[in-house]
DNA sequence: CAAATTAAGGATATATGTTATCCGAAAATC
DNA sequence: GATTTTCGGATAACATATATCCTTAATTTG
């Protein structure tokens, strides 16, 4: 069970526009170039987020990508599932259903135990990225990464946003 | 992100070998018949809690898998984790690192801000199977199963039991 | 108006992982 | 000695993840 490493760049990506001044969009390109990833690829996780309605876009030069809502309106988990999908890590193929000594026609009243336990797992999961914001990530990484890296960084990417 | 069929398999198995008697196994052929399995691919997840040393094995006719504890101190997280590894399911490969802006040879102090919440989601979720043991799920399954279908599957089950 | 730049999406290729089957070896039972 | 079992290795089919390339339409810039 492991996640796409798109979850990652997706984050990452939502981190930095976070800290973009109103109006203004960052494209593929440069944040293709700040993370050290393929363009194209990345490209395809940022047409996720689109899709998902977590940011705008604009066409042309000095288009690209901006957050739709605030950052304080945006959690972890809207992002992992823009990416990843909403759909359950466990699935279950009931197969109780395949027991030689169930009568024929028999109809279960609720889903299977075991089904039951893992998907209580899975919303144990979901709820703890939901509560995390966008916003709380920035504020970690304002405290945590050294000014001059962090300042540098936005400077960098100022001169790219369109 | 989405978990093998086999953890499936392993929990259904690990159900049944619950509820046998003392002292006594059931075979791989058995266990396949009765969830309606592939035997030869369902031997793989067998062989994993094998490894595991969650279960006991045996060979020659009347050999097959019993439970190498008592189901009160098996939890579910020792069965997926047995099929699934122990792996986080976001591996964070540092791409903060790739920042151009960043200087050269400068280490950080702590793990990605980003993974830390990930980690953070992933151990809720292992939390959570932690706290449901084997026993759990047996006395969920023996009050929601019919009667019938309960005794019948395990008169069936001790047919083939050696 | 023309040229450059951008997101969106389709097509394709490669790598990896899941699902499955088959076989041989070693051990236990009968 | 014949049968049955677990265990591990080898292999193949299939799905998914990763990655690249190309076309189209929209937008900005000159």
């Amino acid at each position: 069970m492991i996640l796409k490493s798109q979850v990652e760049w997706a984050l990452h990506c939502c981190a930095i526009l976070a800290g973009l001044p109103e109006g203004r969009y960052l494209s593929t390109k440069a944040l293709a170039e700040l993370h050290g990833l393929p363009k194209e690829y990345l490209s395809k996780a940022l047409q996720s987020l689109s899709q998902a309605s977590l940011v705008d876009t604009t066409l042309g030069p000095s288009g690209g990508y901006r957050l739709a809502r605030s950052p304080s309106e945006i959690n972890f988990l809207d992002i992992v599932e823009a990416v990843e999908g909403k759909a359950r890590s466990f699935t279950c193929t009931n197969i109780r259903e395949n027991n030689p000594c169930r009568p024929a026609g028999y109809c279960d009243s609720k889903p299977c135990a075991v089904a039951r336990v893992m998907w209580e797992a899975d919303e144990a999961w979901r709820n703890t990225l939901k509560a995390v914001r966008l916003s709380d990530l920035v504020g970690t990484l304002s405290e945590e990464v050294p000014a001059d890296i962090w300042q540098g960084t936005f400077q960098w990417v100022l001169q790219r946003a369109g």
